[in-house]
DNA sequence: CTGACTTTGTGCGCGCGTTCACAAGCGCGT
DNA sequence: ACGCGCTTGTGAACGCGCGCACAAAGTCAG
């Protein structure tokens, strides 16, 4: 959210008929398709946006919102075709090319994400797995080959996604790497702040910060029912 | 930050100085934090707004109301006192007393968050390890002795929070049981909406969520770079 | 063919969060 | 002791996103 919304809004062609799908919206968008493949598979041919809301976990009208974003592909009275609704959002968030995914860092955290299905879900799938360390190289992880991160620029294709799952002092060292090779989108799973020239798109995941949010509101709340105890 | 704002905005008692730090802050707070720890690791007794801020990736004056939101703890024309600042935040997220945090589910990435040394960065670590399969019971990881899940009520205290890191199908049912145990704070793993009760704070990580964001932002700036080749 | 019901799409108001810019406050050099 | 420069804390404006509520639109029954 940080310097890619600046990037975001660098465009405004005259004939763009789409205005930019909102932030908010984009990661949204996953859930949408995921609770699709839910309902497509239980059978229903078509959907109401307050079902499909409901399955999300958000509210109705948030849906009809952002599905309008990307074009009205619903029909009044009935609702929105599960099939059609599956490609739209899959050509919106660009998943028919599958673009590859590289992973650095096959520690503990690494090796999950390597083995971890939930990617495939009919998306993103893992395509490459690299390390520093030459003892792990040639090791195989969920049928993938370790590869050393030496030779990242030969794995890496135009379009790929580079995930970090190093340890936090060697993060900025892979990511300046995966920069250098042409990746311009990055998620990092280590707890540092990464910097990255404009134009490069970050995302990080940091599972103590979520912790710790946690704790706040476990801490609030123990003071909350302690006052009220009290009052 | 769908159900937990509600719950969030159901007080307001007349003596509360402190008009309950907003939701964003307490976000950036842990980021705060951990800069704060590697600053004082280098030696610092005090820092700027502006470097602080340059540390933990955001702008100065974010920070500065993000600090003002906890009561005023700078000195003009010096800036913050490190250890101080530690203290107060570390009291805001309520880490002084470690509240026990349990992981349900030590498949690959459950056994990954179980080591992952990033937890125990000067705040919460893992304390018990939970599972349904009755072969991984008696299991060691990473020094805890994997439990089963029908012993969850015992391993449970008031405060405790709950990491699920099950398979999707059996989130739901991990996430009553926490709930049932007396948990108030889930961090979900799953690619799953859970449904909790009015009072339980949730929050998820998806992961491939995550990584199909990325793919959107790839394919616009894809899109983008097509577009002025062809202009 | 018509009318009534259902569901989408969206215009508007509101609240939160971010940013700018500046006044207030504190230490320090002289 | 006194002003000078640095830094904090905050008031105000802006923009985004959310939710409500309704009109447009399409379907289905008769």
């Amino acid at each position: 959210m940080d310097p890619s919304s600046l990037a975001t809004k660098a465009l405004r062609a005259p004939g763009r008929r789409r205005a930019s799908v909102p932030e908010a919206t984009v990661a949204r968008l996953p859930l949408y398709l995921r609770a699709l493949h839910v309902l497509a598979e239980d059978g229903h041919r078509t959907v109401s946006s307050e079902a499909l809301a409901e399955a999300a976990g958000v509210g109705s009208a948030k849906l009809r919102k952002d599905l309008s974003h990307l074009g009205s592909y619903g029909t009044r009275g009935v609702g929105y075709d599960v099939t059609n609704l599956v490609e739209q959002i899959s050509a919106e968030l660009g998943l028919e090319h599958r673009c590859s995914v590289v992973l650095v860092g096959v520690g503990n955290l690494g090796r999950a994400l390597a083995g971890y299905g939930g990617f495939a879900s009919r998306g993103l799938a893992i395509d490459a797995l690299l390390d520093a360390d030459r003892s792990r190289v040639g090791e195989v992880i969920a049928g993938l080959t370790v590869q050393h991160v030496d030779d990242l620029p030969q794995v890496v294709s135009t379009g790929s996604i580079g995930v970090i799952a190093t340890p936090g002092a060697a993060a900025q060292e892979v990511c300046d790497l995966l920069v250098g090779a042409g990746v311009t989108s990055i998620l990092n799973f280590a707890p540092t702040v990464l910097t990255v020239p404009e134009g490069v798109d970050l995302r990080k995941v940091d599972l103590s910060v979520e912790l710790q949010i946690l704790s706040f509101h476990e801490h609030r709340k123990a003071a909350l029912s302690a006052a009220g105890a009290t009052a």
